[in-house]
RNA sequence: GCGGGUGUAGCUCAGGGGUAGAGCGCAACCUUGCCAAGGUUGAUGUCGUGAGUUCGAAUCUCAUCACCCGCUCCA
């Protein structure tokens, strides 16, 4: 009955069936709206919960080596500074004047030439002026009439009448100044950029309901990533868990960038969610233990509904890494927007350890009982951003199937092909019709029997072909209904069994009330 | 931050200086015998927000906010 016709995934459409459904709303939407972030409505809260709740179990209670933790997010300008957040985390960025192109201030090259400088143009047929301050850096050895001809395409820009010919113009106070090592200027164009400013990525606040603002230790800041808390509680989780090398310590937690352009629905937010491990081992295993991680991450995906012919590996290359990273693994997913991050695993060494040690000023050694040596563990981190894997999933189960109607008909069954232990709902409940009390009781009797276990709608409104698509657009995998054979009406065989509906086949079988829980229990832990 | 586009019902969108529209969805009732069934009734909008022009603005102008595309950025 049903054709696999794949049409084209769009974001819209996902992002429209989010907000339609109460996945994912934009914060702050009643007021207009706040520019990357974002709400999880009463299914996304589900979904994004069982993602955790997954993800926790998996990383830290199923393993012996992995322990949690659940560290402040107010983090101490102290933390920061040690661990280079605090000078490295913000960008000085330029424009150019002329071409609008944006560069990194420290990332210029520095160059020598000829700066001309104009203190304004103007154009006497039209009585117009401006007195905007304009210059051009002309290479050694190049005629200054180029800075005439580029400082008229900066001008003409602001011509109110575009049929008037930049050449027209005519450039006021022309001046020279011999320039070496400047880093003003747009080496593509020899362009004036504007001055540099400071993109701060971090949130700051204050401690203290009374905190002076000028007090530079009332100082605090949203952390930017959740490891810091790690790496600072390090050696107390070490002292009072009795662990050994190697050993993790996972958190699940929000994280706050100031990004300067959030992008993507949910994928690039200003609040976000990490699901991080800090694995602690000997130098000589942080390269293998990389390797196994990132095998261990892929592993996950797969359990989660997320197929590794979706995920893509990126070896990130020399150059490209962090500077304390000696190999760095993106696992990145196809999202509708393009192939994109979802998590790093990151080889740091003694980096994150050690600036903190030198910080403090106290040693986070590890005494090795055995080899009688104290050393400074290497780490390997493996960092999964929760609303980016909470987005795939929603991607990665959105379909729309061409299916016939009883007429032959042809219409499209929107449908959410979650993962059974995914999908925010488990089971839907229907009374084959609401005008028999006996179906409706028995319903209810089932909705009881399931709701301890797992999180069940209950739906005995319109048709009950209307109720499965409904189910089928919010990902429930299984329904099951309660009709006259459950009751008895058609003969002693069928009392007491129900009709179980799969999502994705659209197809049923029949079962025992008495076997339902322990056959969808088995299919969504 | 720059350039382009968009903003009207829960969703998708039409309209347009003079009483706010459609389809779908939603709610109630009737009907109901397994895949978006039919019927009846109903609710919902400061036309993104603010200011200006006007006798009158959802419509024109400006500003602002948000979203989309491209650039930029992503330690």
């Amino acid at each position: 009955m049903a054709q696999n016709v794949k049409t084209e995934k769009s974001m819209e459409k996902i992002v429209s069936l989010c907000k339609r459904k109460g996945f994912i709303f934009q914060a702050g939407e009643l007021y207009g709206g706040l520019n990357g972030c974002w709400d999880y409505g009463p299914l996304g809260a589900e979904l994004k919960r069982n993602l955790k709740d997954y993800w926790w179990r998996k990383t830290v209670q199923e393993r012996d080596d992995v322990l949690g933790m659940d560290g402040a997010i107010l983090t101490m300008k102290q933390v920061l500074k040690s661990s280079g957040h605090l000078d490295g985390f913000s960008d000085p960025m330029c424009d150019c004047l002329l071409s609008k192109a944006r560069l990194r201030a420290d990332q210029i090259p520095p160059q020598n030439g000829t700066a001309v400088w104009y203190s304004g143009a103007s154009h006497g047929a039209s009585d117009w002026s401006t007195d905007k301050v304009f210059a051009v850096l002309v290479p050694p050895g190049k005629d200054v009439e180029s800075a005439r001809k580029t400082a008229r395409q900066f001008y003409g820009q602001f011509l109110p009448d575009k049929r008037i010919s930049p050449k027209e113009l005519e450039l006021a106070g022309e001046k020279s100044e011999e320039m070496t090592g400047t880093t003003r200027f747009n080496p593509e164009n020899g362009s004036l950029l504007t001055e540099p400013r400071e993109f701060n990525l971090m949130f700051q606040t204050r401690v203290g309901a009374s905190a002076d603002e000028n007090d530079p230790n009332a100082i605090a800041f949203l952390r930017p990533e959740t490891a810091q808390s790690i790496f600072v509680q390090y050696k107390n989780v070490l002292d009072s868990s009795r662990v050994k090398l190697p050993f993790g310590i996972a958190q699940i937690g929000k994280s706050f960038r100031n990004e300067i352009n959030p992008r993507n629905f949910t994928f690039r937010s200003r609040e976000f969610e990490q699901m991080e491990i800090e694995y602690f081992c000997r130098p000589e295993d942080g390269l293998r233990l990389t390797d196994e991680w990132l095998e261990a991450r892929l592993r996950f995906y797969e359990e989660i509904g997320i197929p590794r012919t979706k995920l893509h590996i990126l070896d990130v290359p020399d150059g490209e890494r962090a500077f304390y990273s000696r190999k760095t693994y993106d696992i990145e997913y196809e999202f509708p927007f393009g192939v994109q991050e979802l998590e790093g695993v990151a080889y740091r060494t003694d980096y994150d350890l050690g600036v903190h040690q030198k910080g403090a000023g106290k040693s986070l050694e590890y005494f090795d009982e055995e080899t009688k040596e104290k050393l400074l563990p290497h780490v390997v981190e493996p960092s999964a951003g929760c609303d980016r894997t909470v987005l795939a999933l929603i991607c990665e189960a959105y379909d729309e199937e061409v299916v016939k109607d009883e007429k032959g008909k042809e219409e499209v069954r929107t449908v959410l092909r979650f993962h059974p232990r995914m999908a925010p709902v488990k089971c839907g409940i229907f009374p084959l019709l609401k005008n028999k009390p006996e179906l409706v009781a028995k319903a209810r009797e089932v909705q009881k029997l399931l709701q301890p276990f797992m999180t069940v709608f209950y739906d005995e409104t319109a048709a009950i072909g209307r109720r499965y698509r409904r189910q089928d657009e919010i990902g429930t995998p299984f329904g099951v209904t309660i009709d006259f054979d459950t009751i008895g009406e058609n003969g002693p065989e069928g009392r007491d069994t129900v009709t179980l509906r799969d999502r994705d086949t659209m197809e049923q079988q029949r079962i025992k009330i008495e076997d339902l829980l322990h056959f969808l229990l088995e299919r969504i832990h």
